[in-house]
DNA sequence: GGTCATATCGCAACGGGTTGCATTTGGGGC
DNA sequence: GCCCCAAATGCAACCCGTTGCGATATGACC
């Protein structure tokens, strides 16, 4: 395990001043938060909650999962990472999100994609022009069934003409 | 709590036939169900999955949460229900859908509205066309924030001006 | 009415996440 | 270098929901 110097998948360069971030708030720099923020710079930018704790135990055994996720707290705070749930309800955190966006869910693969701001924008606008409710995108999450996933989906029920039936009321 | 007969906010002809439904698929009808099905023809269509066992307690206090949950399983399989997550990813269930719809969350207030199929139109067309990706409304819950809410914290904003300042990188 | 296969139940343990509170500790001020 | 207070930690209990499994009971068939 020990990394010796390289595996950044995100810029490390956007870590170096949370320390200073933090104190500039009042905030405190302890070796707990220095662990989780080693992780995430790890991180490739989509991880849940149990991983994180899972991947702090790592270097530090002691972790305790109500640190790990009030400093998770503190740190969207900050604007440094962003959560929404997955398809299950679970969280899923978003690091650095370097453009804002949101997610899609498939719910048979499991696979993760994110959806541009702009491929939202009708949606969103829409709401706000007739609702006057301002989407929170990052925490946008959409369920549904992946081109894969619809395609073998397809290709079973051609076959076994009949096959699992339900369940399907919604791909229209 | 005995409700002698009356209180039906949703429809209880659409609840007549569940008994039959079950059967005709090799399922089974017992007081457990019976109990659930009772307490959801009673409910406005929005419960989270802890509500329902808490309701489900009153009239039969010997519930069992598992038990429950599955029963919810079993219904959303036969498209009495469907269930989403809240913004804070808890269950979520919506009883008898109408119509095929998703739901709007104020993060701030805790509100929520339903959005019609065709207001999600859009987006769901837009992905399906440029992704092949077919999504969940009936599973689709966008978080943000109402315009009462929006309209509060403006108006602090401008009072105090200064306010709290961070977190609202979304509400662009 | 009795038999039997199996759907369902009850229970207990678990997993992810949150909360309240006593204790520790970072780090600014002297 | 030491003091002090608020921020943060650790811990324990809790909440919501899920899962595995042995025990029970539904309801189809006779």
């Amino acid at each position: 395990m020990r990394a010796t110097g390289s595996l950044p998948t995100t810029s490390d360069a956007a870590w170096a001043g949370v320390r200073d971030r933090l104190r500039a708030r009042g905030l405190r720099w302890t070796p707990q938060r220095r662990t989780l923020i080693e992780v995430l710079s790890r991180s490739d930018g989509h991880v849940t909650g149990a991983e994180l704790v899972e991947r702090c135990r790592e270097s530090d055994p002691g972790t305790i999962p109500s640190t790990v996720y009030r400093t998770l707290d503190v740190l969207e705070q900050l604007g440094l990472l962003s959560h929404s749930h997955g398809a299950d309800g679970r969280e899923e955190f978003h690091v650095l999100p370097a453009a804002i966006h949101g997610h899609l869910h498939c719910i048979d693969c499991g696979t993760t994609w994110e959806i541009e701001a702009d491929e939202a924008a009708g949606l969103v606008e829409s709401l706000e022009r007739r609702r006057g409710f301002a989407v929170d995108v990052t925490h946008l999450s959409i369920a549904g069934r992946c081109s894969d996933c619809t395609a073998t989906l397809d290709a079973a029920a051609a076959t076994d003409a009949g096959g699992t039936g339900d369940g399907d009321a919604w791909a229209s």
